[in-house]
DNA sequence: TATTGTTATACTCTATAACTATA
DNA sequence: TATAGTTATAGAGTATAACAATA
């Protein structure tokens, strides 16, 4: 199942890479507006979303978890603590580790926010039929579990 | 046709940004062993990909085209152009302008990344059902057409 | 005066290394 | 000594502003 040689030709189809990376950039320009309209940066917004999801026990696994580095999000936190969406408490069992987790203040503003960029996130996705829409959802979801290493080509 | 009210509860899916652009990321990070291996840095490979659809007669258009600053692509216009990738030629007709053009070699060198480039997606694409995958390819290069301005909401 | 390409500068984002407090 | 969190520093990538050549 190999497809023709392109050797010398034009490819068939733009790389994936090409496709979606522009498209991400898009997505996240689109929700500046918003998230300014909630006064949440994008790694505040990040932060609160992710702790929706359940808590987490150290601030280094919240960083891994998003992607980011433990040093990047302190200040995101420093932010969010200060403004009372997110709690941030030494664990009594080690108190070298906090246990971070969202206030009601803060779910309400991640859903207004979420809520908004869905809902704008929705209005683009109605320009495809409704069936390539779901197919689109579902190998999204399936390909954002790979990482990287999981598919790269072994260096020569 | 809108969908239920989410106000206070878990959205029903992720945000398309956050399945979007990390996906971008990996697939931009899964490039980057076969670049190298290339001797091409991402905007680089960018430049020569782009050219190859269609000359361009000026750099700002270049840059444009691939989402880049023109002050941005020169040195990489210059390294490309040193190592016999490209051509940059001053037009006759408008000596201010550059009129920029991929080289035999360059357009040798496209190829074969391009190839490695798209058979490692192709076994990333193969986890995936043939028909959700075409649907999937499908959006992706609908939705990739669309600017962010045009379906970003009205601030308020 | 306006525009293309270029260079120089400043700024933002990110990662690295060094420090503290607990264990 | 090892680890979580923090702070300070340095680096990469990017954008902004100023400049030279041509129109």
């Amino acid at each position: 199942m190999r497809r023709k040689s392109t050797s010398g030709s034009r490819p068939t189809r733009p790389d994936l890479a090409a496709l979606v990376a522009p498209l991400g950039r898009t997505l996240m320009a689109a929700e500046l507006p918003v998230l300014r309209a909630h006064d949440l940066s994008m790694w505040g917004y990040t932060v609160l979303v992710r702790l929706e999801d359940e808590p987490v026990r150290t601030q280094a696994a919240l960083a891994q978890a998003i992607g980011a580095d433990k040093t990047r999000i302190i200040p995101i936190l420093d932010d969010l603590q200060d403004r009372g969406l997110i709690r941030r408490e030494p664990d009594p069992d080690d108190r070298r580790v906090r246990l971070v987790s969202v206030t009601a203040k803060g779910r309400r503003v991640r859903t207004s926010a979420q809520d908004a960029i869905q809902r704008q996130e929705e209005r683009l996705l109605a320009r495809v039929p409704a069936a390539d829409r779901r197919a689109f959802l579902r190998v999204l979801q399936e390909l954002s579990r790979v990482s990287a290493d999981e598919f790269i080509d072994p260096p020569a």
